[in-house]
DNA sequence: TAAAAATACTCCATAGGTATTTTAT
DNA sequence: ATAAAATACCTATGGAGTATTTTTA
C-alpha cells in the first residue's frame, strides 16, 4: 500500500464517480478502478459500494477518507518542514562573542540575522573570553564563536572575520594624550589596565606578549571582567588599556584613543565546529562576511 | 514520492548504514541508495551526509525523519480503524421499539449487544409506536426499528422476527378470570383499554379491526401511553386488556393473562432504511434473529 | 438504451537485482 | 587493504493505456 492507493481513493470519494476521478487525476478510468479494487482487497473490506450508476462510501470508507486525508495532509508540509531547515531558515544557533566586538559587530550581526532570518532563533551571547567559547564550542553550548584566534584549534574550523588594528585607551589628562599615535615604548613603566585571567583571555596574553618581545616590562595596575569596566578605569584615570580598534568606538567622556603604531593586527575569527554543517550556521557565517567585509571600507 | 521512499529513508535513518538498512529492507543496498538520492532530488536537499565510511543525518534530515515517522504511524491504524468498522465492531445505533417488546426483546438485545460490541455505541428507545419509529427512521433518527408491521413501508426493509400470539389482560376478579382460554366473543360489551391514538398505535388499530371483522362492537373505556399503565389500569379493575405475547410475562398482582385463541397472530418485525448497509445494522440484525429464535423454543 | 463500471489484453516505466568500481579509513 | 557507498547495466513486475463487455436505471 502506497500514497497512490490513498490519493486515488481520495479522489474517487470525493466525486463518487470513477470515471470523473481518473480525469482529475488525468489518468483512464479502468487502472482506477483497478486499484481501487486492489486497495480494497489489501484492506480486506469493502470502501466503496458501487453500481454502474451510483457509487457511495461504505461505514468503513467513511472512516478510512478521513484517515487517509490526513495522511496525505501531512506529507507535502513535511517536505517543506525539512526543506525550510534545508534552506536555513528556521533552526537555532547560539553564537558567542568576545567582549570587544561585544558593542560594534553582535548588534550588527543580531539584527541583520532577525530581519533575514526571521524564524530562526538566536542566541547572544557577549563578552565570552576566547578559550570559553571554544569549550563552549565543543561541549556543544555555542555553535558559533567570534573570538581572538586561540591557540588550541583542534576539532574547530576558524574563518578570519578582519584584522583589528591595536589602540590604546587614554586618560585625557594623561601627557601621552596630546600625541597623534602612540609606540609601545612609550608605555614602559605605565599602568596597564587588562582582562581577568592572563592564562584565559587571548588579549590580554596578546598584551603581555607584546611587551615581553619589545623587551619592555609591564605593569598590570588592574583586572577587569568587561571591556565596559575596563573603560571607564581608564576614565577614572586608573591606568591605561590596549584595546583592539572597534572598542575604540566606545566614546566615553575622559577617554582619549591612540593608534598603536608599532604592533601587529589582532586577529577576529568566527569558530565553529568542524563537523558542523548546520545550514543556519551557514547563513551565519555569510551574514558575518557581509558586515566585516562592510566594515572594512 | 510515496510511502516507500519515507520507509526506506527511516531505515537509512535508523541504521545509519545503507548495507544494514537494505538487509533489514529485505533488498539490495544498490536500489536502496538509488531509491533515497531520488528522494534527496524530488524534494531538493540533502537528508544525509554521507562517506563510504560514515553517514549522517543533516539537519534537514533529521526534521523529515520525524515527519517521515509520523506519517508512517499514521498508515496502518487508518486500516485498522476502518476495518473494525466494516467488522461492524465500532458505530452508533438507535434502536427502537415498540411498548410490547420494551420489557422482554429490547433488555436481551441490549445485554447481547453490549458484550459482543463493546465498542459500539447504542442508543435504545422503548416505548414507541410503531408508526413512529417509521417516521424516526425516515428522519434518520433511528437505525434499527422493532414494531408491528406497518402499513407504509417504502423505503424500509423489514425483517419477521416472530409472530406472536395475542392474549388478554383480565382482572383477577372478573368473571372471565376463571377461564382456561378467551375467544373474540366473549369480549363483547367489555370495557377495554388500549394505547392512546387509534390512528397511530398498529396494536390499537389492530384490536379495532378484529372487533370491527367479527362484527362486534369494542368499548374503548381507556386510552394509556405506556404498556406498564395498561397492565396497571387492568390490576386497577378498569377494563380488559388485548396485550401480544410478551406484555403476559408482565406479572402484576390481581391480573390474569388468558390466550386469545380465534384471533390471528400479530407480527413482530425489525425495520431498517433499505438503504442502510452499516456492518453494525447487519450485526445487529443478526443478534436479533438469535434471540427471537431462542424464545420461540 | 445509454452511461458508467468492470473485464481483457498490451506495453513500457521503473523497482529491484547482479556485477563492478570508487573512496575513505 | 578493506569495508561500504556509488555506478553501470539488466530483468521483470505491475501500473497505466486501449478496446470491449457487462450492468442498471
Amino acid at each position: 500500500m502506497d500514497l497512490r492507493h490513498l490519493r486515488y481513493f481520495v479522489a474517487v470519494a470525493e466525486e463518487l464517480n470513477f470515471s470523473r476521478a481518473a480525469a482529475r487525476l488525468h489518468m483512464a478510468q479502468p487502472p482506477l478502478s483497478q486499484t481501487i479494487k486492489q486497495l480494497e482487497h489489501e484492506l480486506g473490506f469493502a470502501l466503496l459500494r458501487r453500481t454502474t450508476r451510483r457509487v457511495e462510501l461504505t461505514e468503513a470508507g467513511k472512516v478510512y477518507l478521513e484517515d487517509a486525508r490526513a495522511i496525505l495532509a501531512a506529507v507535502d508540509p513535511a517536505g517543506d518542514n525539512a526543506g525550510r531547515v534545508a534552506a536555513g531558515r528556521v533552526g537555532r544557533l547560539v553564537v558567542g562573542c568576545v567582549g570587544s566586538a561585544t558593542y560594534s559587530l553582535l548588534p550588527q550581526l543580531a539584527r541583520r540575522m532577525r530581519s533575514e532570518l526571521p524564524d530562526v532563533e538566536f542566541a547572544f551571547r557577549g563578552e565570552m573570553l576566547s578559550p570559553e567559547q571554544v569549550d563552549a564550542l565543543r561541549e556543544g553550548a555555542l555553535d558559533l564563536g567570534i573570538m581572538r584566534r586561540p591557540q588550541d584549534t583542534a576539532g574547530l574550523a576558524l574563518t578570519t572575520i578582519r584584522q583589528e588594528r591595536m589602540w590604546v585607551a587614554i586618560p585625557q589628562d594623561h601627557p601621552l594624550a596630546v600625541h597623534e599615535e602612540v609606540r609601545l615604548t612609550d608605555l614602559h613603566d605605565e599602568e596597564l589596565i587588562v582582562h581577568a585571567g592572563a592564562g584565559r583571555s587571548v588579549m590580554s596574553g596578546l598584551v603581555q606578549d607584546m611587551f615581553d618581545e619589545a623587551g619592555l616590562s609591564a605593569t598590570i595596575a588592574h583586572e577587569v571582567a568587561e571591556t565596559s569596566t575596563l573603560v571607564t578605569f581608564v576614565a577614572g584615570g586608573l591606568g591605561i588599556a590596549v584595546v583592539p580598534e572597534p572598542t575604540a568606538t566606545l566614546a566615553v567622556p575622559g577617554v582619549v584613543y591612540l593608534p598603536l603604531v608599532d604592533v601587529p593586527d589582532s586577529e577576529l575569527v568566527a569558530a565553529t565546529r568542524a563537523d558542523d554543517e548546520s545550514p543556519v550556521l551557514v547563513r551565519a557565517l555569510g551574514v558575518l562576511a557581509e558586515i566585516a567585509g562592510g566594515h572594512d571600507q
